[in-house]
DNA sequence: GTGGATCGTTCTCGATTCGTTCTCCTTCGG
DNA sequence: CCGAAGGAGAACGAATCGAGAACGATCCAC
């Protein structure tokens, strides 16, 4: 069943007060808030919402109010599978998740690759290591990119975009630049974190 | 159960007295710290915050009020402060968290630190990276460690120990291994994970 | 040790606040 | 006219909070 107008903002109001303040509200506090002088008005409100399951019932508790906890798994990410230079990303029989901590990726669309090789090894990024992704098309020069190459296969690479050619650059003594013409390479995302175990 | 209002402020300002004394307050200290003038009223608060397991039980004893070792939340670690060769540990002005997920922690105690310098860089650990550290007085060869050399400077190293000597290995060309004496090498804990943003 | 002061514990009692329920009212649209 | 949405206010019971007294246990100085 919709919310009632006065219902969104009740629950607007209950959020605004979440971000402020650590304790939960008073009837009468929430009362001032929105303007009213009767607790039993913004009661049946509260019901309402309880009812539509997006506050807790507070069983005459004092200060009860409390917003449902939701999306528990905020915290995990698509773990892809395998990502190499000069192959396609080696997709997992099953898809697969991985915690990630927030720090680590950013409010966009992520998903997790882990490294195969060494070819971007100078820069800190080792055989084994798991690197999240931000899910995007478009990279500044400089930044670290997962990049389709003739539709063929997937490499993990610093880019650099001038007119008429992009670059992709190793991290390797032993790996040399490659030139391509744009049309060659799609960026499908860009390394946001890494993480790394040793055990 | 929530916390009530009361119980929140009790809390916090067992917290604050936590950082202003060694010892455990009196519940006669506890009272006047919140304008009460009875003790039994404060016993009561905290009894609920026994319950709630944030506080352990004081069976008697005088200034048993001491908090429960943090960490309910399964997922995060104490982030103690920046480690760089050659220096102590330079501690946060005030103890800080971290999220880790984890895979990269082990099931016995860990911290975190954030790595100055680049004395490791080459083992793909670099400035400003976050290390996951697992809380141990012993090493094997070949691991990276936090060790503490007499007393007094601390760095992250690869170790060797052999009879009679210890060796301390940079992953760095412009620095050399140095070699100590067992006895000035105290280990603090050993590498386990990392993890480094690029946003 | 030992005694006294301190401290934690338990209990009762009162006061206030708060959630809850109820009735009655107004407004607005079909 | 009627029903839904919204509000005011009163009344009740429960939750919260505090004061104070009394009792035992603990701690400390001697």
């Amino acid at each position: 069943m919709p919310l009632t107008l006065r219902q969104q903002q009740v629950l607007d109001c209950l959020r605004q007060y979440a971000a402020d303040f650590a304790q939960a509200p008073t009837l009468d506090v929430l009362c001032r808030r929105l303007g009213l002088r009767s607790r039993g008005s913004l009661h049946k409100h509260v019901q309402a919402l309880i009812a539509e399951g997006l506050v807790e019932p507070l069983n005459g508790r004092h200060r009860g109010i409390h917003l449902v906890t939701q999306s528990t798994d905020e915290n995990t990410l698509p773990l892809l599978g395998k990502i190499a230079a000069g192959r396609p990303i080696e997709a997992l029989p099953q898809p697969d998740t991985i915690e990630v901590p927030p720090r680590l990726r950013t409010s966009r669309p992520c998903y997790v690759l882990q490294v195969t090789g060494d070819s971007m090894a100078e820069a800190g990024i080792l055989d084994g290591d798991f690197v999240v992704i931000e899910q995007r098309e478009t990279a500044r020069n400089g930044e670290i990119v997962v990049a389709l190459i003739r539709a063929e296969e997937t490499t993990l690479k610093r880019i650099i975009q001038e007119p008429g050619r992009v670059t992709l650059i190793p991290a390797n003594r032993g790996l040399l630049p490659v030139v391509y013409a744009p049309e060659e390479v799609a960026i499908q995302g860009v390394l946001v974190g890494q993480m790394r175990t040793y055990h």
